[in-house]
DNA sequence: ACCTGAACACCGTTCAAGT
DNA sequence: ACCTGAACACCGTTCAAGT
């Protein structure tokens, strides 16, 4: 257990997480590596062996932000029992909270992922939409959505549940009225999907 | 018709013009004040008397952004018809017409509107959405929308509008795919509120 | 292998001074 | 009333040098 936790192999860990605060508490638009550095206690150039620069960062950031969110959301899943509407319910809110939660964060995985190059990046945002498309799927078994491409019908409830994210976060919405909201959307989208079905 | 069309009173409009080009090409991170007044022919110092700092002109380009935003809802409106559903349709696209050809923009829009002390930028956005609550208020008293209070019913909508924009930006949904993603959702949305009316 | 520290070209912001 | 230009404290990035 030395004094210093750094300057041994945890640098980049230790930089990750100090970023990953300084975007919560405020914005991609105030991160800079040299304050990192400092906050860590190493030189401003020492980053660099980790990051080449600040784009590496912001890239490992999305990267640990979809697995992030991807944990979450299958914790939602599982914890939710097998009956598709609580199911669904409880997938919805834990994308809401993590979008709520961290705003800055998604708005940078989302920016980031579809960057040339970004390989990686797009394979961990594919693995967490596939956990609100094993529900999607669930649905269209039990014959509460439409059937058809799982893809097409994902879309739509998807953009709904970001969409309410993004009201909350705009401020447009209030977090007493989530709740209110997001019965209200998934009630109305079960109503059209049963509706076609 | 002097040479200098600057220096002489339309400093803040080609300043605000300039901006607007970086920010729709290069996004809000890489504008910088420095550069816009040399883009535009005077000095550093100059933007001062008209931005304060750069925050001030970022609430400027909100500002004008909710501007342009609505006088083009209010085309989309009127040039429609006066049946509601391709009104309703038009209106959409409209907004997600603007959201893709400027998604850093519609995104400082909403990040600065909820900023302390920025009443006329709420103001600018209140302006805004009236637009499309009055599409809402047509498909209720029409009918096509179940009753009770608009704004509860604008919300529903307003998500995933806004949802299917965020969509597209993040690169989830190819260009190609927005008019089946938009027709798909409105015509969910209204079997959803069929049911209910 | 990992980190330091000087160097360079950029920022935003402030402010006395010019016209 | 509006703009200039020096000054200051910050950046990101590069790179020789240290351990």
């Amino acid at each position: 257990m030395p004094e210093r936790p750094y300057h041994h192999g945890n640098l980049r860990r230790a930089l990750l997480d100090a970023a990953e605060r300084t975007v919560r508490e405020r914005g991609v638009g105030e991160l800079s590596l040299r304050e990192l550095a400092r906050d860590v206690g190493v030189s401003h150039g020492a980053p660099r062996r980790h990051f080449p620069d600040r784009q590496a960062l912001l890239d490992a950031l999305a990267q640990s932000g979809f697995e992030r969110l991807r944990t979450e959301l299958r914790a939602a899943v599982d914890g939710a029992g097998d009956a598709f509407e609580p199911r669904l319910h409880a997938t919805a809110a834990a994308y809401i909270r993590f979008a709520t939660a961290d705003p800055a964060l998604l708005e940078l995985m989302f920016t980031v992922k579809h960057r040339e190059g970004a390989g990686d990046l797009q394979e961990a945002a594919d693995r967490t939409f596939a956990v609100m498309m094993e529900v999607v799927v669930q649905g269209q078994a039990e014959g509460h959505l439409e059937p058809g491409d799982p893809e097409r019908v994902g879309l739509v409830l998807f953009a709904t549940i970001q969409g309410i994210a993004a009201l909350l976060t705009g401020g447009m919405v209030a977090p007493e009225q989530l709740d209110e909201l997001l019965s209200d959307s998934i009630a109305h989208f079960l109503r059209g999907s049963r509706a076609a079905a």
